[in-house]
DNA sequence: TCTGGGGTCCTAGGACCC
DNA sequence: TCTGGGGTCCTAGGACCC
């Protein structure tokens, strides 16, 4: 048996946990550049606020309803996910944490008359823990699980756990369950089924594999699987190593100066190397890309690969090459609102030169960048930095309503208290 | 009359997830 | 004025090989 656990509305209920004032009131938490609502509390989204609506959009109506919102404090939320994930291994010992606020767990040692009880006790331990109330879904596989889980949060009877083994309560489930509430039916499947007549998760499992298979791909067929009970997603308990790296954002206003752009491209660059270091890796290819604002008519976005002479992790090899690439994709009178890098074909980092002509002093280069690293580490990022990211910073984005570090800085911690 | 068969690799685009 | 960011996987089609 497989559980889901997941932190209801959970980037709010984070915001909670260190703010009590917020129980039982309207609140929202918004993406970066405070552009939009990604986490609504219950309050809010019975005032009829919807996920990913811009907020500039809704701000009339907030202050009206005195409704409390937050620009994102991701330092915060991923050191409460981390708390979720510590107290959830006293539970399993295989645990897959699959996105900041959800984890899937193996409960193959507990049997089929105590899952219930087991499902409560996760639940009332990760609120006691860390304050996030969660929903646990339990069932045969990930799919099922997640059925369950998004049941129990719906269902009054339920009150956020259920475990899903009886034939007849899962029939009924898959039943209750609409197309698109499906893990892996997006809006365009979930569109193309209901075309086809089918409109619950049950009609879902009667297809014929052999349509699935050429509507939905490889990966429907395993969904219906998985519905049937059948496992086809295996938990992942190991951390893969990345494939791809991006660090991109909206620039709060829109930019039109070269210098500006490349401040903002070398500060993306920084915190991408700095990643690919955290991971282990070094790449060789990378992409850097700019854009007009998609919402504005004349929508204009350019993208330039670069390959570099050898894998590397080392920023001032991204910096120079982002340079020259960025003078030739940068085009003047643009009102640009958005710049990124994405680093690609990762691998492992070698201490050895790649290749003869390779004339680079690895041993000069490791020192001073893991010497930053250590730096910025202890100190807080960008406490020393290169000079390219420092050219001025009219890009930052807006981060106007920020809660406190009440986690990560432990002179605010000792204020919250 | 009439022009093979089998395979790999790469890429762009589309779909999905949170 | 103002609309997020970071990922993965799958497939079809083209290019190329013998």
């Amino acid at each position: 048996m497989i559980s889901l656990i997941d932190g209801n509305n959970f980037y709010v209920s984070c915001e909670r946990v260190f703010n009590p004032k917020l129980r039982n009131k309207p609140v929202v938490v918004l993406s970066n550049n405070d552009g939009c609502v990604v986490s609504r509390s219950d309050e809010a989204k019975k005032l009829g606020i919807k996920m990913g609506q811009p907020f500039f959009e809704i701000k009339p109506f907030i202050k009206k309803h005195d409704i409390k919102y937050f620009s994102s404090n991701y330092s915060l939320y991923g050191d409460m996910s981390a708390r979720i994930i510590k107290t959830l291994e006293q539970f399993s010992p295989e645990i897959e944490m699959y996105s900041i606020d959800e984890a899937f767990i193996d409960l193959s040692h507990v049997s089929q008359e105590k899952l219930h009880e087991f499902g409560w006790k996760i639940k009332n331990t990760v609120y006691q823990h860390t304050g996030i109330p969660c929903g646990i879904g339990i069932s045969f596989t990930k799919s099922l699980a997640k059925v369950a889980n998004k049941i129990a949060k719906k269902s009054a009877k339920a009150k956020g756990v259920l475990a899903l083994y009886e034939q007849s309560h899962i029939t009924e489930a898959l039943k209750r369950t609409e197309i698109g509430d499906l893990w892996g039916i997006g809006r365009k499947y979930a569109k193309k089924l209901k075309e086809n007549g089918v409109n619950s998760a049950l009609e879902y499992r009667n297809l014929e594999i052999d349509w699935l298979r050429k509507n939905l791909t490889i990966n429907g067929v395993h969904l219906a699987q998985e519905l049937h009970g059948i496992s086809c997603l295996d938990l992942e308990l190991f951390h893969e190593p990345k494939k791809s790296i991006t660090v991109s954002r909206s620039f709060g206003r829109a930019q039109s100066d070269f210098n500006d752009i490349f401040s903002a491209l070398a500060n993306h660059t920084a915190v991408a190397c700095r990643k690919l270091r955290q991971e282990g890796l070094e790449a060789q290819y990378f992409c850097i890309y700019l854009a007009t604002s998609y919402h504005k008519e004349n929508f204009f976005s350019d993208s330039i690969n670069i390959r570099l002479p050898y894998y590397t992790s080392f920023t001032p090899e991204y910096l120079k090459y982002g340079l020259i690439a960025l003078k030739k994709i940068f085009k003047e009178n643009k009102m640009y609102k958005k710049c990124g890098i994405l680093l690609f074909d990762l691998k492992s980092k070698s201490t050895l030169p790649s290749h003869l002509f390779d004339f680079r002093n690895l041993e000069q280069e490791n020192a001073l960048i893991s010497t930053i690293d250590q730096i910025n580490n202890r100190n807080g990022a960008s406490s020393i930095n290169f000079a390219d990211l420092f050219i001025n910073k009219n890009w930052t984005p807006q981060r106007a309503h920020v809660s406190k570090k009440y986690t990560t800085n432990l002179n605010e911690l000792i204020l919250a208290r």
